[in-house]
RNA sequence: GGGGCGGUAGCUCAGUUGGUUAGAGCGCUACGUUGACAUCGUAGAGGUCGUGAGUUCGACUCUCUCCCGUCCCA
């Protein structure tokens, strides 16, 4: 074979390669009926966002499973695509507006905004695209879909029409996540609680017909603006004499009366809660309950309007004035001044520091104003009993189960209804329109006639509207596509526990709701990404590692394949830079077997069938751990145990094969007495080596094709279509492995004898057995691996005439090995080794002893545990009666 | 406040029907370039499995208590 480097080098292999499979359009999937499907949509990535490591941490796992089910017969589709990101992309775009041209959107005007956004998308959408090629991800990149492609937002305004037509959608004013930095509402999962430390004022609010005041403790005072009630417990007996009675709200001095209401705890604070229906959720609700008026303070930015509105039953029925200097203040800056205000009218009685959860908008990161107005809700009742059965009865199996099923469970038993406009311009725009009369209609085209004019709804969609369908969207749905037919339900969604509730739910939900079916029968939550201190890995501490750095320095396969070896089922994982030398020494390892066969190798050749008779133990050894590699590795691939489907390929290749097999080889590839059995060797390592590489390479695609590609026969292709290897428990072959498990056993010992008694590495032992005739035969028969593994140049039973005095000894499996060492022994030392054996082997002695003196152990324990624990007993009372023979007559 | 998850070697983690001499990788120590590989080889040190109790012949494994960490929900 030709010239093969001595490290492997990543860079040109994985360019090539990855061009070629394009090419090939291996990655392609066509509605195939003679092939069982196999399917992943991709969750899509946003269009803003460039490829984190928590992106190839999830891909790779999606790549690992398209491949092994590729290779394993299946039509596989992995569905690509983007998120066009409402509010994200508007704010990226809207940033760089103000940066280049100093301008807002509203500078623009809506038209030419959107437009600027589809150029900035058209620009640089597409670059975690890029880098997911970079990765090997073997997407079908012929069907990547963008959720606001003409097809997926007719799939949007269908749905909405038809969910308004089941009643399933509805308009109203309610209490919302106000997002004031984006002048957008929210969805309730859209708001991050973050502990933070704030205050609680206790502010004393005089009765209308007294002098005397009430306590009422306040973590927001700047909202007493809106205040309409003050509240009680309903059981605060102290207090209920006061119910009924009114008190003036201090500062703006308006008369509002003292209720009674069970969401009060009167053990908080003072017992007096201020009720502000229009900017509290609860106080909203008990608002409903006592027919309290609303009034609106803030505007969309969170500034105090410049007079307060109002509203009663739904309707604006009144504006009350504000303090000039309030007017057009922001709401931090309100409760500052009204504050100030207090203190000089002695009306604070006392601030304490007070810690709670304050929701802040999980993309702007400022405080969540809760807020009043008119939105678009989604109902969640009627569709969350059909999710929830669905998971509940394994159609849809969670990975790992239990941690998520509760959760979701939890989350579907307690849902909400869903706010689904957004005051944004970027997204898909509300299929509704009114006229002049204060008309409704939902359609999908404008009505408008020459003589009546219908106005769009302004808003749009949550981005996670359109993101709900993808499973189906991006198939071709409504339309009743050949491809929507084949691929639906799809197999396996593998994504963040982060989204359960934004996406996978509602996924489940619209999946059952439009196509009557799930919309994936297996979700597997992938684990957090973090770093070396178990830290998240964010911009502002700037712990982040990026995942196109670790491929140039440590290659597309290092990377992916480190990844999986390091996390377990749904476990997060914690990774410094270092950790992906991991991944490039293995390469490394496996190139260098690669390299020692190809030095070997005239033409490749992995048929050993033709020299079946000259197989010998270490052959069929390693074919047999090679079968038992196939069976762990597709076993656990096939139960979502990825780590140990990667580790299993690891350990066998790294210590199975190089290092025992390999070395066992090679005095038959060097000194072959007939060409046959150096063949017989060489097509061995051969066929294991390529059928290591198909295991491989769902993990490590790149340097597995390389690799298999120098030993592919005539008329293979490829190993991303080869077929994935099949356990065939004929080669499996106990003997074999008993066998040399127990030299492997021996040779360690030696080495380890060598070690301790400072044996140069280079000098020749001689190595005399003794004990039964079986066990030893094992050993003779297996000089040659002793001479090339352990250096022993004599092997040999022990003579009658031994001299035991002058050799070194242990004992293992009943066969009393010595080393003669006359000139090299140091005694006191080999006096130290064989105390610590026997110190080791009483040990185990004692403990097996006292477990079968147990009167109660024999009587209730499984015979057969009694057994083995007898035998177990008889081989260590053996060995340690040797030990100690040796050592009275070495003393 | 409610709930989930986790606490096993210096570090990161396996340990899935209770019986193992409690494992792996990294790190550490010693030795070592014999014709694949120093991104390597050989050997070794290192753990009262968070705490306390209980169930059991037997608990890292099952039950409860408490402590610590972490995430979600209010």
């Amino acid at each position: 074979m030709k010239e093969i480097a001595r490290q492997y080098e990543p860079a040109g292999i994985e360019k090539k390669w990855y061009s070629f499979w394009l090419d090939q359009e291996y990655f392609h999937a066509t509605v195939n009926p003679d092939k069982k499907p196999y399917t992943i949509v991709i969750p899509p990535p946003n269009v803003t966002s460039v490829l984190h490591i928590g992106h190839a941490f999830n891909n790779t796992i999606q790549d690992m499973l398209i491949r092994y089910k590729r290779k394993a017969g299946f039509e596989t589709l992995w569905m690509p695509g983007t998120d066009h990101a409402g509010i994200a992309t508007q704010a990226v775009v809207e940033r760089n507006l103000k940066q280049t041209q100093a301008k807002s959107r509203y500078d623009l005007g809506r038209e030419k905004f959107v437009d600027r956004i589809w150029q900035w998308k058209e620009e640089n959408g597409s670059k975690i695209i890029e880098q997911l090629k970079r990765m090997g991800c073997s997407c079908d990149w012929q069907r990547e879909r963008f959720t606001m492609d003409e097809g997926l937002s007719r799939a949007v305004q269908e749905v909405f029409i038809r969910f308004y037509e089941r009643g399933l959608i509805y308009r109203g004013p309610r209490i919302v996540n106000w997002d004031p930095a984006s002048a957008t509402a929210l969805a309730d999962d859209e708001v991050d609680h973050v502990e933070t430390q704030g205050k609680l004022y206790h502010l004393r609010y005089k009765l209308a017909d007294s002098d005397e005041y009430i306590v009422v403790a306040t973590t927001r005072p700047e909202t007493l603006l809106g205040d309409t009630a003050v509240a009680i417990a309903p059981d605060d007996q102290a207090k209920l004499h006061l119910r009924g009675r009114r008190v003036i709200i201090p500062f703006v001095n308006r008369p509002v009366p003292i209720i009674s209401d069970e969401h009060v705890d009167k053990e908080f604070g003072s017992g007096f809660v201020k009720v502000t229906p229009a900017h509290d959720p609860n106080d909203f609700e008990i608002g409903q309950r006592h027919h309290l008026p609303q009034v609106i303070v803030l505007d969309k930015d969170g500034k105090v309007l410049p007079v307060c509105q109002l509203f009663d039953t739904g309707r604006l029925i009144d504006e009350l004035p504000v303090p000039a200097d309030l007017a057009g203040v922001d709401r931090f800056e309100a409760r500052k001044k009204i504050m100030a205000a207090l203190e000089l009218a002695g009306q604070v009685e006392k601030i304490e520091n007070h810690t709670h959860a304050v929701g802040h908008s999980y993309r702007s990161k400022v405080p969540v104003e809760p807020y009043l107005s008119v939105q678009w809700f989604v109902k969640m009742k009627p569709l969350a009993q059909a999710a929830l059965e669905v998971v509940q009865d394994g159609r849809v199996a969670f990975y790992p189960k239990e941690r998520f099923e509760k959760t979701y469970e939890h989350w579907m038993t307690t849902i909400r209804d869903w706010c689904i406009s957004r005051q944004l311009w970027w997204g898909h725009r509300i299929p509704v329109w009114y006229n002049d009369a204060g008309e409704m209609k939902v359609t999908l085209t404008d009505p408008s006639t020459a003589n009546e004019k219908w106005l769009q709804d302004p808003d749009v969609l949550d981005t996670w509207f359109s993101s709900q369908l993808w499973p189906f969207s991006t198939l071709g749905w409504p339309d009743q596509t050949a491809e929507l037919d084949y691929f639906y339900p799809t197999d396996t969604l593998v994504t963040g526990p982060d989204i359960i509730f934004f996406w996978v739910a509602r996924m489940i939900m619209s999946g059952m709701e439009f196509m009557d079916e799930v919309p994936f029968r297996q979700v597997y939550f992938n684990g957090i990404v973090r770093d070396e201190q178990g830290r998240k890995m964010s911009k502002s501490l700037g712990n982040g590692i990026d995942p196109l750095k670790m491929i140039e320095e440590y290659s597309a396969d290092a990377m992916r394949f480190t990844l999986m070896m390091l996390s377990s089922e749904g476990q997060d994982l914690n990774l410094g830079e270092r950790s992906f030398e991991i991944g490039r020494n293995f390469a490394n390892k496996i190139w260098n077997a690669f390299r020692f066969l190809g030095l070997q190798i005239e033409t490749p050749d992995s048929n050993f069938e033709p020299y079946r008779e000259f197989l010998t133990l270490e052959d069929r050894w390693i074919l047999s751990r090679y079968h038992r590699a196939i069976g762990e590795m597709t076993r656990n691939l096939d139960r979502f145990r990825l780590s140990e489907a990667v580790e299993a390929i690891y350990h066998f290749i790294w210590h199975d094969y190089c290092d025992w097999y390999l070395e066992m080889i090679k005095k038959r590839l060097y000194k072959a007495e007939r060409p046959e059995e150096k063949q017989a060797a060489l097509t061995v390592a051969t066929c294991i080596m390529k059928g290591s590489m198909e295991l491989l390479h769902p993990v490590m695609p790149f340097i597995s094709e390389e690799i298999w590609q120098n030993l592919k026969s005539a008329g293979e292709e490829s190993v991303v279509i080869s077929a994935w290897p099949e356990a065939d428990s004929a080669w499996i072959d106990e003997s074999a492995e008993k066998e040399v498990a127990f030299i492997q056993e021996i040779i360690g010992s030696v080495r380890n004898l060598r070690a301790e008694m400072n044996v140069p590495p280079a000098k020749g032992l001689t190595l005399l057995i003794q004990g039964e005739a079986q066990q030893t035969e094992m050993v003779l028969n297996n000089a040659r691996h002793f001479s090339a593994l352990a250096k022993v140049e004599q092997l040999a039973l022990a003579p009658e005439t031994l001299d035991r005095n002058d050799c070194a000894t242990f004992v293992r499996a009943g066969v009393e090995c010595f080393v003669p060492l006359s000139d090299l022994i140091d005694r006191d030392k080999e006096k130290q080794r064989l105390q610590k054996e026997i110190e080791k082997f009483s040990g185990l002695v004692r403990s097996a002893e006292a477990k079968l003196s147990n009167e109660a152990f024999l009587a209730k324990a499984p015979p057969q545990v009694v057994d083995t624990e007898k035998g177990k007993l008889a081989a260590l009372k053996e060995n340690l009666l040797k030990l100690e023979q040796n050592y009275a007559r070495f003393a």
